[in-house]
DNA sequence: GTGATGACGGAAA
DNA sequence: CTTTCCGCCATCA
Protein backbone atom coordinates (compact mmCIF):
# COMPACT_ATOMS: atom_id res chain seq x y z
CA UNK A 1 0.00 0.00 0.00
CA UNK A 2 0.80 3.54 -0.75
CA UNK A 3 2.01 5.54 2.19
CA UNK A 4 5.19 6.43 1.33
CA UNK A 5 8.28 7.77 3.77
CA UNK A 6 5.97 8.43 6.90
CA UNK A 7 3.62 10.42 5.17
CA UNK A 8 -0.32 10.02 4.02
CA UNK A 9 -1.00 9.14 0.99
CA UNK A 10 -0.71 11.86 -1.87
CA UNK A 11 -4.51 11.35 -3.04
CA UNK A 12 -5.91 11.53 0.87
CA UNK A 13 -3.65 14.61 1.29
CA UNK A 14 -4.79 16.24 -1.47
CA UNK A 15 -8.42 15.90 -0.79
CA UNK A 16 -7.91 17.36 3.10
CA UNK A 17 -6.03 20.32 1.60
CA UNK A 18 -8.78 21.15 -0.78
CA UNK A 19 -11.79 20.63 1.52
CA UNK A 20 -10.15 22.61 4.23
CA UNK A 21 -9.23 25.50 1.45
CA UNK A 22 -13.36 26.08 0.56
CA UNK A 23 -14.04 29.24 2.16
CA UNK A 24 -17.46 29.53 3.97
CA UNK A 25 -20.57 30.37 2.19
CA UNK A 26 -18.89 28.47 -0.90
CA UNK A 27 -19.05 24.86 -2.00
CA UNK A 28 -17.63 22.32 -3.92
CA UNK A 29 -18.30 18.77 -5.40
CA UNK A 30 -17.03 15.84 -4.96
CA UNK A 31 -16.14 15.40 -8.89
CA UNK A 32 -13.87 19.42 -8.57
CA UNK A 33 -11.76 17.73 -5.45
CA UNK A 34 -11.00 14.42 -6.91
CA UNK A 35 -12.18 14.09 -10.51
CA UNK A 36 -10.75 10.41 -10.53
CA UNK A 37 -12.08 9.59 -7.42
CA UNK A 38 -15.37 11.37 -6.31
CA UNK A 39 -15.80 8.52 -4.24
CA UNK A 40 -13.12 8.29 -1.97
CA UNK A 41 -13.74 11.54 -1.37
CA UNK A 42 -16.67 10.64 0.46
CA UNK A 43 -15.15 7.92 2.61
CA UNK A 44 -12.62 10.42 3.62
CA UNK A 45 -14.65 12.65 4.86
CA UNK A 46 -17.09 9.92 6.34
CA UNK A 47 -13.87 8.39 8.14
CA UNK A 48 -11.69 11.42 8.72
CA UNK A 49 -12.37 13.11 12.03
CA UNK A 50 -10.39 15.89 11.83
CA UNK A 51 -11.87 19.50 11.58
CA UNK A 52 -13.01 19.77 7.87
CA UNK A 53 -15.81 21.97 6.54
CA UNK A 54 -17.55 18.43 5.36
CA UNK A 55 -20.70 20.74 5.40
CA UNK A 56 -19.56 22.08 2.17
CA UNK A 57 -18.76 18.91 -0.01
CA UNK A 58 -21.82 18.34 -2.19
CA UNK A 59 -23.25 16.24 -5.32
CA UNK A 60 -22.37 17.27 -8.69
CA UNK A 61 -26.26 18.48 -9.08
CA UNK A 62 -26.45 20.37 -6.18
CA UNK A 63 -28.38 17.87 -3.92
CA UNK A 64 -27.27 17.64 -0.60
CA UNK A 65 -25.64 14.09 0.78
CA UNK A 66 -26.56 14.57 4.31
CA UNK A 67 -29.75 16.11 4.20
CA UNK A 68 -31.09 18.47 6.71
CA UNK A 69 -28.33 18.56 9.38
CA UNK A 70 -25.78 19.97 6.35
CA UNK A 71 -28.51 21.69 4.54
CA UNK A 72 -29.00 24.17 8.02
CA UNK A 73 -25.15 24.85 8.54
CA UNK A 74 -24.73 25.68 4.67
CA UNK A 75 -27.79 28.25 4.51
CA UNK A 76 -26.22 29.16 8.06
CA UNK A 77 -23.39 30.29 6.15
CA UNK A 78 -25.27 32.30 3.29
CA UNK A 79 -24.98 29.57 0.83
CA UNK A 80 -27.46 30.21 -1.94
CA UNK A 81 -29.93 27.52 -1.82
CA UNK A 82 -32.99 26.63 -4.26
CA UNK A 83 -34.98 24.33 -3.06
CA UNK A 84 -33.25 21.70 -0.77
CA UNK A 85 -30.17 22.22 -3.76
CA UNK A 86 -27.41 23.97 -3.71
CA UNK A 87 -27.73 26.14 -6.38
CA UNK A 88 -24.16 25.97 -7.53
CA UNK A 89 -24.37 28.80 -10.13
CA UNK A 90 -23.43 30.87 -7.19
CA UNK A 91 -22.12 28.95 -4.49
CA UNK A 92 -19.53 26.67 -6.08
CA UNK A 93 -16.28 27.89 -5.45
CA UNK A 94 -14.72 29.01 -9.01
CA UNK A 95 -11.69 27.04 -10.23
CA UNK A 96 -8.67 28.79 -10.49
CA UNK A 97 -8.32 28.59 -6.24
CA UNK A 98 -8.16 24.93 -6.63
CA UNK A 99 -4.90 25.18 -4.69
CA UNK A 100 -3.06 22.10 -4.33
C1' DG B 1 -5.92 -13.61 -4.08
C1' DT B 2 -11.26 -12.22 -5.40
C1' DG B 3 -15.77 -9.72 -4.76
C1' DA B 4 -18.81 -6.37 -2.67
C1' DT B 5 -19.41 -1.57 -0.98
C1' DG B 6 -19.69 3.44 -0.58
C1' DA B 7 -21.01 11.12 1.90
C1' DC B 8 -19.99 9.94 -6.48
C1' DG B 9 -20.31 11.30 -11.66
C1' DG B 10 -21.69 11.22 -16.23
C1' DA B 11 -23.86 9.18 -20.23
C1' DA B 12 -27.80 6.82 -22.16
C1' DA B 13 -32.72 5.77 -22.50
C1' DC C 1 -37.58 15.69 -15.27
C1' DT C 2 -36.36 10.21 -13.75
C1' DT C 3 -34.05 5.65 -13.81
C1' DT C 4 -30.29 2.49 -15.16
C1' DC C 5 -25.67 1.30 -16.00
C1' DC C 6 -20.70 1.64 -15.94
C1' DG C 7 -16.29 3.51 -14.20
C1' DC C 8 -13.31 5.12 -10.24
C1' DC C 9 -10.34 4.06 -5.89
C1' DA C 10 -9.46 2.57 -1.22
C1' DT C 11 -11.47 -0.60 2.47
C1' DC C 12 -13.51 -4.88 4.17
C1' DA C 13 -15.13 -9.74 4.34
Amino acid sequence: MPAKSGGLDERTARIVARVRAIPAGFVRTYGDIDPRAPRLVGRILATTHEDLPWHRVVHADGSIPMGRRQRALLRQEGVPMRGDRVDLRQARLPSGMKIP
